[in-house]
RNA sequence: GCCGAAGUGGCGGAACUGGCAGACGCACACGACUCAAAAUCGUGCGGUUAUCCAUGCGGGUUCGAGUCCCGCCUUCGGCACCA
C-alpha cells in the first residue's frame, strides 16, 4: 500500500496551489468578506518557530472561514526597514537595501514551504518606495493638521555611539549596541500628537469586545487618565504664580511645602542672584551627573534642595516653602506639585529627611490609625479635618467643593491628565523613511510637494554608526529648492521610526498596488476592518496602540473608513523549548526547516495547533512531533484502505445498528465541536483532539463484519474536509485519492446534523450526598419526575438506601440524580 | 510598590452556563505480529484499594465546587517617583 509521503505531497499541492492561483482574492460584492491578518514579520532571514506558530493559527482560521462562504482576505508582507539592516551594514559592509531584499526572498520561500493561504499578489514591503511614498504622504497629512511638529527636548543618547536611541534600544539603562550607561541630551525632534487622541483611544477600548482584557488593561494604564485639578500658588513677593496638577484637591489643606521638577524652566528666575543659588546649583549638578536610570530609580532616596521662596496657599493664604526635587518630573503635569506628606507616600519620606511639617487632613473611616502620629502616609480617602468649612465633608465632595472654590477665585479649576506622551518619530538612522520636510529660512518647515513623492532614500551615504543621520554624508540629498519660495532649502536627514510604517500597513493590503492614492476609499470600505488580527503579546502597547491612533487621525481626515482597525485580536504565546524562550544563547533553537525536512510541515503546524491554545505558551516536545506525524500517518493509512472498499461505491447512507449509529453519533459530535472550536473559541487543541477520536472509533469500527460502506464513505469524506484547515497537504492529496474534485479551500464546510447527536440511552449517574454511587443505561429525554422515579425503583438504587432516610432527590434529566439522605 | 493572569497525573493539556476530574496526546509497562528489531495493532496507566483520598494552601456558599465567594502562598506578565 501507498505510505505517507509527506515530502512529494507538500511540494506538490504548493505547486498546483500557486500556479493556479487558489488564494487570489478579489472584492466580491455578493459574498461577506472575512479580513484576516496576522502580525507582518521583520526580515531578519530566518523564519523562526513564533512565525511558524502565528501564521499556522492565522491559515486555520483562514482556510475555515473560506470554506464557511467567506471571501477571505489574506494578506502577507514584510515590515523591513530597521536597525538590524543598518548594522549588518557597519558590521559586514553590505548595503542595508541588498541585505533586506536577500532575507526577504530567503523568508519569502520558506514561508511558502509552510503552505499559508496567503495572496501572494498583495505582497508588500515597507522599504519599498511605492509603500513608503505613502508613508511619506500620511505624515505630510499629519503635518498641514497639527498632528506632526518638532521641539527641543531630552532624548536618549549614547555618548560613545554618538546617537539617539529608542526606548526600546535602552536596555536596563545601557545602549543595546555597545553597553554605555545612557544619559539624556536636547535635540530638536519631530513629534507626533498622540495625546491630542488619548481620550478616544482609552474611551474606544470599550468597543473592542473582542480583544483580550490583559491588552485592553495594559492600553489604559499606558494611556494613564488621571482626573483631578490644577491649582496656582502664588509665589510671595513676586509677580508670578506656580501651577500644579494634584490628584486630591480635597488635600489642599495638607499642602506644606512645594516642589518643582528640578528642570522646570522657572527655577533659574527665583534663585538667580539669591544667597540660595549656590546651593540649588550644587544639587543640580550632582543630578546632571547621575545616568538617567540611577535619577528614575524608585528606591533612589528622594532629595532636594529650598528655593528660598514662598509660595501662598490659594485658600488659606498660608506661606509654603519651595523645592526642587529628585522626584518630581518636568514632562507630567504642570512640573511641579504640592506636597501633601501625611497623604502622600514620596512627600511623606521627603518631608522626613527634611523635617518639614506633616498635616493630616484625612481621617479614615474607621479610625483606627492615629493621625496625629503616623509611620507612613495615609493615602486612602476619607473625611476631611483640619480644612476649615471643609471638616467633615467625605473626599469625593471635598474634591467637588474646593474645585469649585477654586475656580470662583480663579485660581483652579477641574483638569485631566495622561501619562501618554507624544510620539517621538525621528531616528537618526539611515534605514527608514525619510521624513519628507524641507527647512527654509524663509518658510520654516514645508512639506515636500506631492509630486515629488517619494523622498528617496540615497544611496550615496557612509554607514559610521556614529554622529548624525547618515543621510548627512549624502552629496545629493540635503540640499533643494524650498517648496514653498524656492530657495535653497535643507532637508530634514532624520528618518522616521519604523513604528510608523506598520501603523498602517493593513490598509495598504486592500489596495496594494494603487499609484494614485494610498489605496482606493471603496475598497477600504469593502475590507476594512480586520476581523481578526494575530500576533504576538509583546506588541500590546506600542504597535496595536499607533495602529489605533493612525486609524482615527485617517478616519477624522475622511480617509478611511473605520476608526478602530482591528476588530478582533488573537494574542498567540510563545514558543518555549526546556521552560524559556528559544534563543541562540542558549542554544535551544528549534529550526522550523529542520522539522519539516524531518515530518514535513503538516506535521509541525499539527504538532504546535495541538499542543496547546493558541493564546499560551507553547512547551516544544521532539516526542510530541513524533506524535503528530504518527497520527498523520494513522489517518493516510486507514483513510487510503478504506478507500479502496469505499471508491465505487454510492447510494444512500442508511444506520442499521448500534455500530453504525456509534460511529455516525461520533462524526456528528466531531463535525459539531470542531465546528464551534474553529469558529468561536479558536480552541484548535480540543478540536483537533476531538478529530482523533473520530480517527480511533474509526479503526474500531474498522474491525466489525460488513461494513456500511455508504456511511464510511461519508466518514472519510468529511474527516478530510475537516482535517484541511489544520494540515491542508495530506487533506489536499486524501481528498483526490478519495474520488473527489476540485481544491478543499473550495469546498464548503461540512454541517452536522443534529438528529444523530440524539442517543436512545444515556449513561447518567446516580449519586448519594454528591459522591457517585452507581452508574446507569436509561432512555434520554424524560421528564424530570419520569427520570426521578424510574431511577428510584431501580433495584441497585434501592439497595443503596436500605435503612436510611431519604431527605431530598435532585434530578437532572440526561445527567444525574442527587439523593440527599441521612 | 501598583495593576493583571495563572496554579489540575511523570509531562503537554481537557472538563462550554456549578453536575462522573484527568478527554486527546506524550512518556512508561505489558500483550499480539516477528527468528529478532523497528513499524503497526491491542490492553493498562493519579494515590490507595471492602473503601476512601485527590485540581497550590486554609475557610465559606451549595444537594453538589477544578469552576462561585473570602483570606493566604507561589509563579509569570505589564507599569514603575505619573503627583
Amino acid at each position: 500500500m501507498a505510505h505517507y509521503n509527506f515530502s512529494d505531497i507538500e511540494a506538490k499541492w504548493q505547486k498546483r496551489w500557486e500556479s493556479d492561483q487558489l488564494f487570489k482574492t478579489e472584492v466580491d460584492h455578493t459574498k461577506e468578506k472575512f479580513y484576516l491578518l496576522e502580525m507582518f514579520p521583520y526580515p531578519s532571514g530566518k523564519l523562526h518557530m513564533g512565525h511558524v506558530r502565528n501564521y499556522s493559527i492565522g491559515d486555520v482560521a483562514a482556510r475555515f472561514k473560506k470554506m464557511k462562504g467567506y471571501n477571505v482576505l489574506h494578506p502577507m508582507g514584510w515590515d523591513s526597514f530597521g536597525l538590524p539592516a543598518e548594522n549588518a551594514a557597519i558590521k559586514n559592509g553590505i548595503h542595508p537595501n541588498i541585505w533586506t531584499w536577500e532575507n526577504i526572498a530567503e523568508m519569502r520561500s520558506q514561508l511558502k514551504l509552510l503552505g499559508i493561504s496567503y495572496d501572494w499578489d498583495r505582497e508588500i514591503a515597507t522599504c519599498h518606495p511605492d509603500y513608503y511614498k505613502w508613508m511619506q504622504w500620511i505624515f505630510i497629512k499629519f503635518f498641514e493638521n497639527g498632528l506632526a511638529y518638532k521641539k527641543k527636548n531630552p532624548v536618549n543618547w549614547c555618548s560613545s555611539c554618538q546617537t539617539v536611541l529608542a526606548n526600546e534600544q535602552v536596555v536596563d539603562g545601557s545602549c543595546e549596541r555597545c553597553g554605555t550607561g545612557v544619559g539624556k541630551k536636547d535635540l530638536d525632534q519631530w513629534y507626533l500628537k498622540i495625546t491630542d487622541y488619548a481620550d478616544r483611544l482609552l474611551g474606544d477600548l470599550d468597543k473592542l469586545d473582542g480583544w483580550p482584557d490583559k491588552v485592553k488593561l495594559m492600553q489604559k494604564n499606558w494611556i494613564g487618565k488621571s482626573i483631578g485639578a490644577e491649582v496656582g500658588f502664588k509665589f510671595e513677593g513676586l509677580d508670578k504664580t506656580l501651577n500644579v496638577f494634584t490628584t486630591r484637591p480635597d488635600t489642599l489643606f495638607g499642602a506644606t511645602y512645594m516642589v518643582m521638577a528640578p528642570e522646570h524652566p522657572d527655577v533659574r528666575g527665583l534663585i538667580s542672584g539669591t544667597p540660595y543659588e549656590a546651593a540649588v546649583d550644587s544639587f543640580l549638578s550632582k543630578l546632571q551627573s547621575m545616568s538617567e536610570i540611577e535619577r528614575s530609580s524608585t528606591t533612589l532616596e528622594k532629595e532636594g534642595a529650598f528655593l528660598g521662596r514662598y509660595a501662598l496657599n490659594p485658600i488659606t493664604g498660608k506661606q509654603i516653602p519651595v523645592y526642587i526635587a529628585n522626584y518630581v518630573l518636568m514632562d507630567y503635569g504642570t512640573g511641579a506639585i504640592m506636597a501633601v506628606p501625611a497623604h502622600d507616600q514620596r512627600d511623606f519620606d521627603f518631608a522626613k529627611k527634611y523635617n518639614l511639617e506633616i498635616i493630616p487632613v484625612i481621617k479614615p473611616l474607621d479610625s483606627c490609625i492615629d493621625i496625629n502620629d503616623l509611620k507612613e502616609a495615609f493615602n486612602s480617602d476619607g473625611i476631611l479635618i483640619n480644612s476649615g468649612s471643609f471638616d467633615g465633608m467625605s473626599s469625593s465632595e471635598a474634591k467637588t467643593r474646593i474645585i469649585a472654590f477654586l475656580a470662583e477665585s480663579k485660581s483652579g479649576q477641574e483638569s485631566i491628565n495622561f501619562r501618554l506622551r507624544d510620539w517621538l518619530i525621528s531616528r537618526q538612522r539611515y534605514w527608514g523613511c525619510p521624513i519628507p520636510m524641507i527647512y527654509c529660512d524663509e518658510c520654516g518647515w514645508v512639506p515636500e510637494k506631492e509630486e515629488n513623492l517619494p523622498v528617496l532614500l540615497p544611496t550615496d551615504v557612509v554607514f559610521t554608526g556614529k554622529g548624525e543621520s547618515p543621510l548627512t554624508t549624502s552629496k545629493t540629498f540635503m540640499h533643494t529648492p524650498c517648496p514653498k519660495c524656492g530657495k535653497q532649502g535643507t532637508r530634514e536627514t532624520d528618518t522616521m521610526d519604523t513604528f510608523l510604517d506598520s501603523s498602517w500597513y493593513f490598509l495598504r493590503y486592500v489596495d496594494p498596488h494603487n499609484e494614485k492614492e494610498f489605496f482606493s476609499q471603496e475598497k477600504a470600505k469593502y475590507w476594512m476592518a480586520v476581523d481578526q488580527y494575530i500576533g504576538g503579546v509583546e506588541h500590546a502597547i506600542l504597535h496595536l496602540l499607533y495602529s489605533r491612533f493612525f486609524t482615527k487621525v485617517l478616519y477624522d481626515l475622511d480617509l478611511c473608513p473605520v476608526d478602530e482597525p482591528f476588530k478582533k485580536l488573537l494574542t498567540q504565546g510563545m514558543v518555549l523549548k526546556d521552560g524559556s524562550k528559544m534563543s541562540k544563547s542558549k542554544g535551544n533553537v528549534v529550526s522550523p526547516e529542520e522539522i519539516i525536512e524531518r515530518f514535513g510541515v503538516d506535521t509541525a503546524r499539527l504538532f504546535i495547533l495541538f499542543a496547546s491554545p493558541p493564546e499560551k505558551e507553547l512547551e516544544w516536545s521532539d516526542a510530541g512531533v513524533e506524535g503528530s506525524y504518527r497520527f498523520l500517518n494513522r489517518v493516510y493509512r486507514i483513510v487510503s484502505e478504506l478507500n479502496t472498499q469505499t471508491i465505487d461505491v454510492s447510494g444512500p447512507i442508511l444506520i442499521n445498528n448500534e455500530d453504525e449509529k456509534q460511529l455516525n453519533f461520533v462524526l456528528n459530535t466531531t463535525l459539531k465541536k470542531v465546528t464551534e472550536d474553529v469558529g468561536e473559541r479558536f480552541n484548535f487543541n480540543t478540536a483537533i483532539s476531538s478529530i482523533m477520536e473520530l480517527v480511533n472509533e474509526l479503526y474500531r469500527y474498522r474491525e466489525v463484519e460488513n461494513l456500511n460502506l455508504p456511511l464510511v464513505k461519508d466518514v472519510l469524506k468529511k474527516l478530510v474536509l475537516i482535517l484541511s484547515p489544520f494540515v491542508p497537504h495530506i487533506s489536499e492529496e486524501l481528498w483526490h485519492l478519495t474520488g473527489h474534485e476540485g481544491y478543499l479551500y473550495n469546498q464548503s464546510w461540512p454541517e452536522y446534523n443534529a438528529d444523530a447527536l440524539v442517543k436512545d440511552y444515556i449513561e447518567i449517574v446516580v449519586q448519594v450526598n454528591g459522591k457517585v454511587k452507581e452508574k446507569l443505561n436509561v432512555p434520554s429525554g424524560l421528564s424530570r419526575t419520569e427520570f426521578e422515579d424510574l431511577i428510584l425503583s431501580h433495584d441497585t438504587v434501592n439497595a443503596l438506601l436500605i435503612g436510611k432516610e431519604i431527605l431530598k432527590v435532585i434530578p437532572v434529566p440526561d445527567k444525574l440524580l442527587n439523593i440527599v439522605i441521612k
